[in-house]
DNA sequence: ACTAAAAGCTATCAATTGATACATATTCGA
DNA sequence: TCGAATATGTATCAATTGATAGCTTTTAGT
């Protein structure tokens, strides 16, 4: 499977503005919005090599060649996909996770530490499955963590990495340490990729408990149990 | 994606015998299981849409009408991987589920299902994570859960959901309670689920963990943590 | 050794898919 | 209003892919 940079792709099309266009035209940017609205949805349920540049156009309301003129071509899309989802993702997260930084260079006490990590805990389950937009872009994600896509590179440095950096360094001050270990970095691991029993697993999960979605009531008890998941850790 | 039913395929075909053959050539069943064996790696690796019939025919050292001679074609040698891995799954959980329903039938007592558990779940991980062959049937099933494929179904009633639910019961026992409560089968998912830090996201968990792989010593580290996690339960 | 069934192989087809050449329409500054 | 930049549309190509027709080789029973 080859995929051409975003890059090389342009250097042998014409026009294509990969960023905004300039002028600011009236039908311009909007039909590169659903273009990419489009692509989110289609490369989130089927993958890269599964979703089709037809499906996508379908979808956005636009003809074939609008995603070469937008975006270059199918790659150029995917990896457009991956720098919105990023932008989004860091939009919701930015806030909590500097607060957690912060907070963690000056002294948070353990008890401290635990209650942030219980919301932390709970707003990822709110984006991952309160069903939202977000949970789209964690489709998106899930597929370039399983297929190490293009994009793979990109969303480790700016999003995982840090992410469950921060989770393990609040897992450390919660016990009492002044520098996360090993061991509270695998625990951040297993306590965020447990969400995927409701997340990937999602069908499973919800066949299994008799449940018809993982909304409202449903979607506390799933919070209840990642908090008294992180209410326990070390104890 | 049509998907035609492994039966309905090979009526219009000719003497495909999707069964073993009947007299048992020398080289026949060879071929078939070489087919096999590279389907479940191609599929596992790429899932259905993505894997391609010349690939599993080159890693199988065959020609691309073997495929549609044993298997009737692509569908039907897709579902006959699903029950290729059913069948292996069972055979080695076989024993140690047996052993934990029926000491769930009689009385167990909470700290020896509580140590239940853990074997149940430090074998689950050498399967999954351990590098053996069963990392290759753990990824087929993953993307099966996530694309909602053919062999869901399947899967789902004979491995996840009976699973699940003696994970569930073992963890009921350990908190004294008499049956399974629905927190009690989101403990078992949450719990299950967490493996997937080291099954689809391995390639974050270990650049996180600066890790080269997760055998020996680094394995044991993740069971630690996942006995760990079972020790807390309810605690 | 002979025959029919079983197994294997080459060549090719039709459908799908990403890409693009080329024509047309729209927009906006002058 | 004119023209260039921008945007959209039609038609088509070449590569990939699943499938299969038809031929050859191998095997097992006699």
């Amino acid at each position: 499977m080859v995929r051409r940079d975003q890059e090389t792709a342009r250097v042998t099309a014409d026009p294509a503005p990969s960023s905004e266009p300039a002028g600011g035209y009236r039908k311009g940017g909007e039909a590169r919005r659903r273009i990419l609205e489009a692509a989110l949805q289609v490369f989130a349920a089927a993958g890269f090599k599964g979703a089709t540049t037809r499906q996508i156009a379908e979808l956005a309301g636009v003809n074939l060649p609008a995603l070469k003129y937008y975006f270059g071509g199918k790659a150029g899309l995917y990896l457009a996909c991956a720098e919105e989802i990023l932008g989004r993702y860091q939009t919701r997260m930015l806030d909590m996770v500097a607060g957690a930084r912060a907070a963690l260079d000056a002294d948070l006490s353990p008890d401290q530490a635990r209650a942030r990590l219980k919301t932390v805990m709970e707003t990822l389950a709110d984006m991952m499955l309160g069903g939202g937009e977000a949970e789209v872009w964690s489709a998106f994600m899930l597929r370039e963590v399983g297929e190490q896509g293009a994009a793979f590179d990109l969303l480790y440095e700016r999003l995982w990495a840090p992410g469950v950096e921060v989770a393990a360094g609040l897992i450390a001050r919660a016990l009492g340490e002044t520098a996360a270990r090993p061991a509270d970095r695998i625990q951040a691991l297993l306590l965020i990729s447990s969400l995927s029993a409701f997340g990937a697993a999602r069908p499973v999960a919800l066949k299994l408990l008799d449940w018809p979605d993982a909304r409202g009531e449903r979607m506390s008890d799933i919070k209840a149990a990642l908090v008294a998941q992180v209410d326990r850790l070390g104890r």
